[in-house]
DNA sequence: GATATGACGCAAA
DNA sequence: GTTTGCGCCATAT
């Protein structure tokens, strides 16, 4: 299976009223950091039984330009996400991918690498 | 094999 | 609040 078949896997798990942003689904599909090929696999998908409109940029923001983006945005209404000043209420809409089952709620608690010191990689 | 591309993400300015 | 810069990584050419 490639990237496509993985991406469009993920996709389609997402429910009706829900969104999730690239980084998510791509984390999900097991290709975490690549965000950019989920676009790019959605923009081949072009439907297939894929809710490409579930997917929005990190914080809620639509990434289709044109008329797509506006496209996109009645789809979602339709489905029930709102939206609040061209940004989709992602605390209320984001979908939230079946991982780990942390019986706290809470997910991976301390886990390593998020260290508040370091910003990930280094500049300058 | 090397270079270009993109519906991204995130931190710094 | 907006703009800039850079990393990221699978396909395309």
């Amino acid at each position: 299976m490639g990237y496509f078949e993985d991406i469009r896997a993920v996709v389609r798990g997402l429910p009706p009223g829900k969104v999730a942003t690239y980084g998510e689904v791509a984390r999900a599909a097991g290709y975490p950091g690549s965000g950019r090929q989920v676009a790019w696999a959605l923009r081949h998908a072009s439907a297939r039984g894929i809710p490409w409109q579930r997917i929005v940029g990190a914080g809620g923001t639509t990434r289709l330009p044109g008329e797509s983006g506006m496209e996109q945005r009645l789809l979602l209404e339709m489905e029930g996400v709102k939206f609040a000043g061209g940004r989709i209420r992602m605390k209320q809409f984001e979908y939230r991918f079946p991982k780990t089952r942390a019986k706290g709620g809470r997910r991976a608690p301390g886990r390593p690498g998020s260290a508040h010191t370091v910003t990930g990689r280094l500049r300058s």
